[in-house]
DNA sequence: TTACCTATGTGCACTTTACACTTAAGGTTT
DNA sequence: AAACCTTAAGTGTAAAGTGCACATAGGTAA
């Protein structure tokens, strides 16, 4: 997975969640990137997401077929390319509903056995 | 990071939280690959991880000094290289908890989003 | 001998991401 | 006009993790 270089990172957050976040946005609203880019960071504050990561995986759904876009003029700037969602992301939206719902019962069930464990602070037995 | 291959799957399973599973079943209990290997597949029925998938993670972690191995011998069958964990990999173990509760923070708060949606089902009215 | 089970590992293709950089339109300042 | 800023959309490259297929080797049973 890649998550490419990543030396002074917090943590996980987004690993293999822009797409389906992606996806939401645009469902609930149409829109071009950059309108994407500050959406994503104004929820995530402090966690910022690469514009080329945003960029990319527009371009890649719309290969995939799940978005659909077209050229808007800007009333001031250069154009826009406009994303709206089709059928196929729906369906590509829901199927990742059911493996996020999958993944979190997942993560779930690890905390609670890492909680239940007595050792977790020291260091376990030598043998 | 990425996933490899992916077409015949079922889902997002284990993503990224090999190794912090790998580093609990190590913490409950000193052991082998290949034990590991049917630890991992009996726990989550179905979902095969791939052998390839825990030797690698296994001998990276050794390099990055999460664990420690030694060869033991076997009653019957090729020696095995049994593994088990440093006061790092237990720091690890515990930075890894942190983000994964980090992680199901977020996967919740995105199907709720999710589910706050009135048309998730049928397609959004074209501008 | 052949075949199977245990046990560890590698080679390669593929995906995703971070970081750095480029291109370009349009407006503002000097 | 020249320099600069903001908006907007990308690309190049390296790094990291995974699936699939394959290789290797010890031990046991037919």
């Amino acid at each position: 997975m890649a998550t490419g270089k990543n030396e002074n990172d917090t943590g996980i957050p987004l690993d293999r969640m822009i797409q389906p976040m992606l996806l939401m946005l645009i469902l609930k609203k149409p829109t071009h990137g950059y309108e994407l880019i500050q959406s994503f960071n104004a929820v995530h504050e402090g966690e910022i997401v690469e514009p080329g990561t945003i960029y990319r995986n527009l371009r890649r759904m719309e290969r995939e077929g799940f978005v659909l876009s077209g050229w808007e003029a800007s009333e001031s700037g250069p154009a826009r390319r406009k994303y709206d969602i089709t059928e196929d992301g729906i369906k590509a939206l829901q199927e990742a509903v059911l493996k996020l719902e999958k993944q979190k019962q997942q993560i779930e069930d690890f905390l609670t056995e890492y909680n239940d464990l007595p050792n977790k602070g020291g260091h376990s037995i030598e043998n």
